[in-house]
RNA sequence: GGGUUGGUGGUCUAGUCUGGUUAUGACACCUCCUUGACAUGGAGGAGGCCGGCAGUUCAAAUCUGCCCCAACCCA
């Protein structure tokens, strides 16, 4: 407690059933409570069973982004499996990472300092990025508290702090001294904006508008078959770049150019005409041009067909010399400036305006480029299978995202690129020899370094003895970093004695669970698992959790441009987290669902639900009574429900099915307990057996509804079941309700059929006086009973009202008459096929026989036997009273 | 353009893998009821033929094919 006014909600709010239920007081009083006892701390203990020890792999948030529904819903689901595993199984990891190294959190500097990363030397802007990260990283803590997530706030990392800049680069050596890195100068994708290299997954495709140019190419020698063709591109400004010009060998309009030269206009260099069948025919004239490099396929057949290297665009995306008199001119500007020019001088034959799907730089929107460059990349292209297996070996929730992976994998055409041109990042830990250019590598033990400030290793190059080195300028890819969390919890480190990689915390890994959003299997899961395969051999996780996306209450996708973003800071101000905890466990685990208001409301009422009963239950019963010698029908036959619905939920949530789960808990606690067992038990206070059943009952329930309803739960539980006596300096770690052990089934058994004919009745009984207009509670003189109730009569007849009850022998005097016959269709199919058909027919027409004596049915020429069908009777009664038939009893009211 | 997933009463959803004939529950709606917690409660009722078409089968929400729609991933 920092604050006074903490202080004074502390002492004067204990645990209390007095009054309605007050989850703002509540919710906050326990999330402080939980985080200053630190009842969630893991505590680390290298020889513990890994068996019993649940670690969690969550993804760190990127800092520089708002906490979004996503986000809460995430984490909510996660809370989930550490509250269920925690009770259930022993110690749980739930720990935090903010992710706050890479382009994102450096955009966010420069945006909130109002400043430019080049003016800055490295370490002092990285100083910078630190300083502004700090807050936000303030404000997350802050908000994810508020979510009453389980999380050990002692488990903390950032991904750009100390420690975790050492093990990213120990990453990058491991992978270069197992051959699994290399340098090389190649065609990469490229964002001109941002001037750094980047990956294929931070591309995404953006509809943009721009023209369709039809230029004309003239053809070179005397024996050309033409004098010209025409070609088609939305990029004229690549032109200086043409390398050649492309035709499909299944062109036969076309066919007579192979083999020619082509002479670009303006610029007048001369290029082969070539075949190949990765030209599109269907687009534009059929021949195409290549430069290098204005898309994917130019980069492919650049090196298919080995062509010369044109780069008339460098890296801040200016035209280059080899432009002429375009130099200096953007590429928008020289893209006008050349289709202008063409026009003048006659080439331009045709433009018209299109609207196509641009790659653009993720973080900045910036249509990416692609330039040969010097860059590291990491190998996977070779290790497809290996990883395909690793995705394999995990357990997939939903199963059917596996596919998803497999996909991606199976798609893969790039090695990945790790190296980016930027300031704020982890360092190579790399120089160069200035004369040979062989790679120095830094000493493990010297980690993290950062050569731009830092000395190499070595005073000479081991290759050639040159004295002079280069530092790598480049930074690691935010996910080269990010990819490593399991690695990062666990406490991976080089161990300079004895020459291996060591953990702190071996139990931990492999990891047990790990969770994240549909939309990042792709790079995030896969490039962990590739990250963490190769230093330890094993895949990282057992299990993998994917969820669904929030979507807004028309299932649209929120975002910011539609302005349909719901923030869970508006959500949380007007409910409960308790409720809003509900609703995220409304969906099947994958599934994106809608945010809706009323899902909410759902949730409130069962806070009130639980709350109540709770008082009711709280007036009924002694706390803690002991159990008696034999229990009585009804009671048994809760506490044998109970059981099953234990077994249930823990088999549920073993699985990740949390919406089940959720459904099955509240219908049996609502409509089983409050509805049918508490009015019951209303009639049966003295009772010590329904005394006993009711509190083992209660407490179950409050066991049960813990991982989903942590703060009302608990509240209530320290009300009524905790240890009182030890209010003052109370160890919330004994008495709290999240470190109890998960119920197990009892035992118990009972006779459910006639608990279940017994509710019937009582079902029967209200219907009647709903019917009839009558109170509930209203008085019924006489009921007579013909089913199997035996031990539940005065349940029926006390909770009922009825003055006298008498279960009859034998069926009541009716008379009856065939209403239906049921067929069982799933022996009946199989055994008479299309004849089906017609005994369906003979039946519906009443052409049919049923004998008694024999037990058959005979109908359409067919005899069945007395398995195969069911008759249904109508009856109605002819003696005094009204007459109710239930699914397994009759009930006459007289 | 390719792939993946989904399309169930007004809304959200269970059931679909393992085909069997009254399709689950919640919210909203209608009627009734103040019973020792809860009227922000309880009891009851109406409402869908399961995106469309075709097929397999005695039988399809459930299997197959095609089409339409939506989301996501990849071009």
């Amino acid at each position: 407690m920092d604050t006074p006014e903490q202080d004074e909600d502390a002492a004067t709010a204990e645990p209390t059933l007095e009054g309605g239920y007050d989850p703002e007081e509540v919710e906050t009083r326990w999330q402080q409570r939980w985080i200053d006892e630190e009842i969630y701390a893991y505590e680390s203990d290298p020889e513990r069973d890994p068996n019993t020890t649940y670690a969690i792999d969550t993804p760190p948030p990127t800092v520089s982004g708002s906490l979004h529904m996503g986000h809460l819903y995430g984490s909510t689901l996660q809370d989930f499996a550490a509250r269920f595993q925690r009770m259930h199984d022993g110690d749980v990891l739930f720990p935090f990472g903010y992710d706050d190294n890479g382009i994102a959190s450096e955009r966010l500097t420069e945006e909130e300092l109002d400043i430019r990363h080049q003016d800055y030397e490295r370490r002092e802007f990285q100083e910078l990025c630190r300083e502004v990260c700090e807050e936000y990283e303030g404000e997350f803590t802050e908000k994810m508290q508020n979510l009453g997530c389980s999380i050990d706030w002692n488990s903390t990392y950032k991904t750009i702090e100390p420690r975790v800049q050492r093990i990213s680069q120990l990453s990058f050596l491991d992978l270069y001294e197992n051959g699994r890195e290399y340098r090389k100068k190649a065609p990469a994708i490229w964002c001109p904006d941002c001037e750094t290299a980047i990956s294929q997954v931070e591309t995404e495709d953006d509809e943009r508008h721009s023209h369709f140019n039809d230029i004309a190419f003239e053809l070179v020698g005397e024996t050309a078959p033409r004098e010209e063709f025409v070609i088609s591109t939305t990029r004229p400004e690549l032109i200086p770049a043409c390398v050649s010009v492309f035709v499909h060998p299944d062109d036969e309009e076309n066919q007579d150019l192979v083999g020619e030269t082509a002479r670009i206009p303006i610029f007048g260099h001369e290029v082969p005409v070539i075949e190949d069948e990765r030209v599109d025919m269907e687009k534009g004239s059929g021949v195409v041009m290549c430069c290098t490099f204005g898309d994917q396929n130019d980069i492919e057949w650049y090196q298919a067909h080995d062509l010369p290297l044109r780069v008339a665009i460098d890296e801040s995306a200016t035209m280059t010399d080899l432009a002429g008199d375009y130099e200096g001119l953007s590429t928008e500007d020289a893209r006008e400036a050349i289709v202008e020019d063409l026009d003048a001088e006659g080439y331009l034959r045709d433009r018209w305006e299109i609207t196509h799907a641009v790659g653009v730089h993720e973080r900045c929107d910036t249509p990416v480029e692609y330039r040969v460059s010097k860059q590291w990349y990491v190998e996977i292209l070779d290790h497809k299978e290996e990883y395909l297996e690793a995705g394999r070996e995990m357990d997939w929730y939903p199963e059917k995202m596996f596919t998803r992976y497999k996909h991606w994998i199976e798609g893969l055409e790039w090695d990945w690129l790790i190296s980016r041109q930027r300031d704020s990042g982890i360092p190579f830990p790399v120089w160069y020899c200035a004369d040979c250019d062989t790679e120095i590598m830094a000493e493990k033990a010297e980690l993290p370094v950062d050569p731009l400030s830092d000395e190499p290793p070595v005073d000479a190059c081991p290759e050639c003895g040159g004295e002079e080195f280069e530092p790598e300028e480049d930074v690691f890819d935010t996910w080269a970093t990010s990819s490593l969390t399991p690695l990062i919890n666990a406490g991976w480190d080089w161990d300079e004695e004895r020459e291996t990689f060591e953990m702190d915390k071996p139990e931990l890994y492999p990891f047990d669970l790990r969770p994240q959003g549909h939309d990042i299997i792709s790079f995030w899961l896969f490039h962990t698992v590739v990250k963490c395969y190769e230093h330890t051999g094993e895949v990282p996780f057992d299990a993998t959790m994917i969820n669904g996306h929030v979507l807004d209450e028309n299932r649209e996708k929120m975002s910011k441009s539609r302005g349909n973003v719901v923030e869970p800071d508006e959500v949380l101000s007007e409910y409960p987290v308790d409720a809003v905890r509900f609703w995220a466990a409304s969906a099947a685990v994958g599934d994106d669902f809608p945010y809706q208001e009323k899902d909410l409301t759902a949730g409130e009422k069962l806070l009130r639900k639980l709350w109540n009963a709770s008082k009711l239950v709280d007036t009924l019963a002694p706390r803690d009574p002991d159990e008696p010698e034999t229990l009585e029908s009804i009671d048994r036959w809760l506490l044998a429900e109970l059981d099953d619905a234990v077994a249930d939920l823990t088999a549920h949530l073993e699985e990740y099915e949390f919406a089940k789960a959720r459904d099955r808990l509240r219908t049996f606690f609502w409509n089983t307990f409050c509805d049918d067992y508490l009015e019951i038990a209303k009639t049966r206070e003295d009772s010590p057996s329904t005394q006993y059943a009711l509190r083992t009952a209660h407490r179950t329930f409050l066991e049960l509804w813990a991982p989903f309803l942590p703060h009302v739960s608990e509240e209530i539980w320290q009300a009524i079941y905790s240890d009182s006596g030890s209010q003052d300096g109370a160890d919330l770690e004994e008495t709290s309700i999240h470190t109890r052990d998960w119920p197990s089934p009892q035992g118990y058994e009972a006779d459910l059929e006639a608990g279940e004919t017994a509710m019937e009745v009582i079902s029967a009984l209200r219907r009647y006086k709903s019917e009839n207009q009558l109170p509930l509670n209203a008085d019924l003189e006489s009921v007579a009973v013909y089913g199997p109730i035996e031990g539940f009569e005065e349940a029926v007849q006390n909770v009922m009202h009825v003055r006298e009850l008498t279960v009859l022998e034998d069926e009541p005097e009716v008379t009856t008459e065939v209403a239906s016959i049921d067929l069982d269709y799933s022996t009946l199919g199989p055994r008479f096929g299309s004849k089906v058909g017609d005994i369906d027919a003979g039946i519906e027409s009443g052409e049919y026989e049923i004998d008694d004596d024999a037990g058959v049915l005979r109908v359409a020429g067919e005899e069945l036997e007395d398995d195969l069908f069911e008759v249904e009777l109508e009856r109605s009664y002819s003696g005094e009273g009204e007459m109710i038939e239930t699914e397994s009893a009759v009930v006459i009211l007289e």
